[in-house]
DNA sequence: CCGCCTGTTGTCAGCGCTGTCAATGCCTCA
DNA sequence: TGAGGCATTGACAGCGCTGACAACAGGCGG
């Protein structure tokens, strides 16, 4: 019975039965699986029914051993939304299982000490080698990060890179034009004061948001600048920084948070306040993670495909060759939900 | 410089530098690393010493090649509830990595038909042997699930298990006892009817807790059954559940949910209702995952230990020999914040 | 004093694949 | 027609480790 043979770590078929069966060499199996060149149309064909016959699938173990590569990719992070990395991690989990790749995960502080940091990194490539990393934000940015690897000569892909875009992939979305959108949606609402609650303080793309936001809303004409306020990506520091602007004189009609779970703190202290979300404020995130359809009233909030972009990340990494500098821009979609509305009279 | 020489690849000491250095054979040095039985302590010594000097990691593909294991433990989960997996990932993810173990993330889907099911489980052996498997609940519980492992001869640790705690060994909490917590300090508080919240048909251990609760309540006089409905262990299914029991005559002055997804959802569905949690409503949760404190008022909740059950999980899994069969149980603890008071008079 | 047993240490052949280098066949151009 | 060049294929030596088995030492009873 198939099943019984297949689970009892009955003899897989190694590259040497592929080869038999295919009448060729041990190498020219080998070329085949690693799509090399110089191989002719007929010998591929002849290797490739072999490898279907047998249901040949390639010794990772064996591959790494003999090999340069390690079949490992690596998930860098120092982010405290948890929403938000797992949709990452979920990509670039899946592209690397397609390709018989495992992910490795790693957190970085960046808050450390200049010597522990470099002590960090030191351990991370010691601990065990691996084909390239994943960088999150806000290590995307972080140069000393991107010295070190460019000196180290590992391979690296940047997800959401707010600087120096001809340093090696990256993979985002147009940052100010998201928050850009975000502002022409609050003013075509009727809102014409705004509060801003800004990220952690290194996250480089959520800056350019903000940018893109005060921008937009200066073309449209606003009398006055936004209050900001930081908000730690957090929930707690969303609820920290709501009850700061509910200290403010001129009380804005519209908040633009960083991100869903500092946005969602901020509905919790306005709820809390006695004050209703979006009658009396109205409150929009970004990232359409989990905690947007979690929350009460559901979240206004800007979807970022990060699923795709991480599974994009991923790829760009299982070539053989170093990935095209470069940004990879994905679409962004302002999401309209409950949370925003129009000002009260 | 030290970091120079360890990053650009050069040449990771091997088992044979270790093994010249300590003047001992290549096996003894193995020996050593495997903690096979019959070393004395003074050849031990010499190559502990020689290890630590060249900074020595042992090669995981040349092992996994070479051996019988694969240093690889998958974690198999069919759970809704992302919060709850996070926490369960991240202990067995911290105790791969301090042991140089990879971590395989599966998804099994238990609502597909039996003959998918099967095509599933095989496909998940014929894709890449592990050592062993780490289940989560609904699969917890999967006789079907359980009986193809054994009779494949595959090592697994079961997740918060409800039932057969004869079979192969488990991690969990006293499921019943955490229900009957919930059950006596709602009690306390002066609550007298009741409604129930449940999760997801299969997951049984679910089902335990809402079994203690019933009990407890039973024994402390209750005179009114809870009102009970599903709740999926989804924000959206609390909605809908708070929303049928919006619609019964008899209104609960408390709720106990499943998980906290469902709980908080139950919370929104009463204030959007422009009731107030916790006045008129209390809401209890379960799990206290990240949800719990990202939601206005914060959840009381059930604490599990989940990150250090996930860890004990996958440490019994990386030991050469079968974990011995009974369930080791970590304390739980009720954690009451806001969401729960006494009942308007 | 010998043989046997137990405990300890070593030898050696691969595990399944890739990199290097050599061999082969075929085409082009002089 | 022959030399040179390129495309294609193959032979073979390991990668770093473990499992099977051999070898050796010291302690014991007879």
């Amino acid at each position: 019975m198939k099943l019984a043979a297949s689970v009892r770590g009955a003899a897989h078929a190694t590259m040497e039965d592929v080869a038999r069966l295919a009448g060729v060499s041990l190498k020219s199996v080998s070329r085949v699986i690693n799509a090399e060149p110089h191989v002719s149309a007929r010998l591929r064909a002849k290797v490739e029914a072999a490898i279907a016959e047998l249901h040949y699938v390639p010794d990772i173990a064996a591959r790494t051993l003999a090999g340069s590569r390690t079949f490992i990719i690596g998930l860098l992070f120092d982010n405290p939304s948890p929403h938000y990395m797992m949709n990452i991690q979920r990509g670039v989990y899946d592209a690397c299982r397609e390709n018989q790749y495992h992910l490795r995960i790693d957190h970085i502080d960046t808050t450390a000490s200049r010597s522990e940091y470099e002590a960090q990194m030191v351990a991370l490539l010691n601990n065990s080698r691996c084909d390239g990393f994943v960088l999150t934000p806000p290590l995307t940015d972080d140069l000393a990060l991107l010295d070190f690897f460019d000196r180290s000569g590992i391979r690296y892909v940047r997800i959401a890179p707010a600087t120096v875009h001809d340093r090696a992939a990256g993979i985002g979305i147009d940052d100010m034009a998201a928050g850009a959108a975000v502002a022409r949606h609050l003013w075509d609402l009727g809102h014409r004061r705004y509060a801003i609650v800004r990220g952690i303080e290194n996250h480089r793309a959520a800056a350019r948001r903000r940018d893109g936001f005060v921008a937009e809303l200066m073309a449209l004409g606003i009398d006055t600048a936004p209050f900001e306020i930081d908000g730690n990506f957090s929930f707690e520091g969303g609820i920290r920084a709501a009850k700061a602007i509910l200290n403010c004189k001129e009380q804005p009609s519209a908040i633009f948070a960083g991100n869903d779970d500092s946005a969602a703190g901020v509905m919790a202290a306005y709820t809390q306040a006695g004050l209703s979300v979006p009658d009396d404020i109205s409150v929009c995130g970004f990232d359409d993670s989990w905690i947007a359809r979690s929350v009460w009233p559901y979240l206004t909030t800007v979807h970022q495909p990060m699923k795709e972009m991480g599974r994009e990340a991923a790829l760009l990494l299982l070539g053989r060759d170093e990935p095209e500098p470069g940004l990879r821009e994905f679409d962004f979609r302002l999401v309209i939900r409950d949370s925003t509305t129009c000002p009260r009279q």
